[in-house]
DNA sequence: AACCAGGCGCATA
DNA sequence: TATGCGCATGGT
């Protein structure tokens, strides 16, 4: 089987090469909410306490000051690189709404997220959007997050959060949903929320178990599921892949998405935002 | 100035 | 089981 992927040693960092990773795409289609691109097509940002540059360049992207150990043992699982896209992505492009959606979005990968990161970023995601979140977040992260060498905010521990309580969050400007951030938190501390467990279980029970928490539905437990656990099955719904549903899919999502729904999902929300399906 | 934003809890039938 | 409404905040 092919390669997923290529890497290139250089002084600068390792660069990394795919037909399948577009790493703009990829970290910035609203699954997690801590990168930035600026203006000549950088792209900076944290996973969990790590700060990374990506630049792209000729045939890839470089990883900047990144060693091809660090990229091996953390980078390469958090852009879900054991998994090869070339193949789904082909299988998936047997529906005429992916292909298109496959077409204009190409490289899109799902990121592996920290779980109680991704929990926390998307209770704070429930009704609002993608600019406001990702405020929410850094202020988050800059009240609570354990900063590095350079000044950079990690994701705040649960125990961290939970210690500030509600009216602690107050300067991050939540909302509604400070509380729920707290009873997340709680949860997760307590362990009665336990990330290992509820990744091994169907994702029916699975979802059940997340949907426990106070402030986290459906949408908020598949999310998870997907961004924070790997469950590239789960399937979140929201207002955009529920109009994708209704126009395109109304008996169900097609045979070839089948064990992948949660990436064909990313694939459609992106090009649905866009109008290009 | 109303309306909307990667939803959810709660009350009501 | 299935709807409908309010919710904090901020941007159009």
């Amino acid at each position: 089987m092919k390669k997923e992927y290529s890497l290139k040693n250089t002084p600068d960092g390792v660069i990394i090469s795919s037909e399948c990773f577009d790493a703009t795409l990829t970290l910035d289609c609203g699954q997690a909410f801590r990168w930035t691109v600026s203006g000549n097509g950088d792209i900076s940002g944290m996973a969990g306490n790590r700060f990374l540059e990506i630049r792209p360049c000729d045939g890839g992207y470089l990883f900047s000051g990144v060693t091809e150990e660090q990229f091996e043992t953390f980078w390469k699982h958090y852009f879900d690189f054991e998994r090869s896209y070339s193949e789904i992505c082909g299988t998936m492009a047997a529906d005429p709404s992916l292909r298109k959606a496959l077409d204009f979005c190409p490289g899109i990968r799902i990121l592996r997220q920290e779980p109680w990161e991704a929990l926390c970023s998307f209770i704070i995601s429930q009704n609002n959007n993608i600019p406001r979140i990702k405020g929410i977040v850094e202020r988050l992260c800059s009240l609570l997050g354990e900063k590095d060498d350079s000044g950079h905010s990690a994701f705040p521990s649960a125990s961290a959060v939970l210690e500030a309580g509600v009216d602690g969050l107050a300067p991050i400007r939540a909302g509604f949903r400070a509380k729920y951030i707290i009873s997340a938190a709680q949860s997760v501390v307590s362990g009665e929320t336990d990330f290992s467990l509820i990744s091994s279980l169907p994702l029916a029970d699975a979802e059940k178990e997340l949907c426990r928490i106070k402030g986290v539905g459906p949408k908020v437990a598949q999310c998870v599921l997907l961004y924070g656990l790997g469950r590239c099955d789960a399937f979140p719904v929201d207002v955009w892949v529920k109009r994708i549903m209704e126009e395109l899919y109304p008996s169900g999502m097609p045979g070839c998405t089948k064990g992948f729904e949660g990436i064909a999902q990313q694939y459609l929300f992106h090009a649905k935002r866009n109008g290009k399906i």
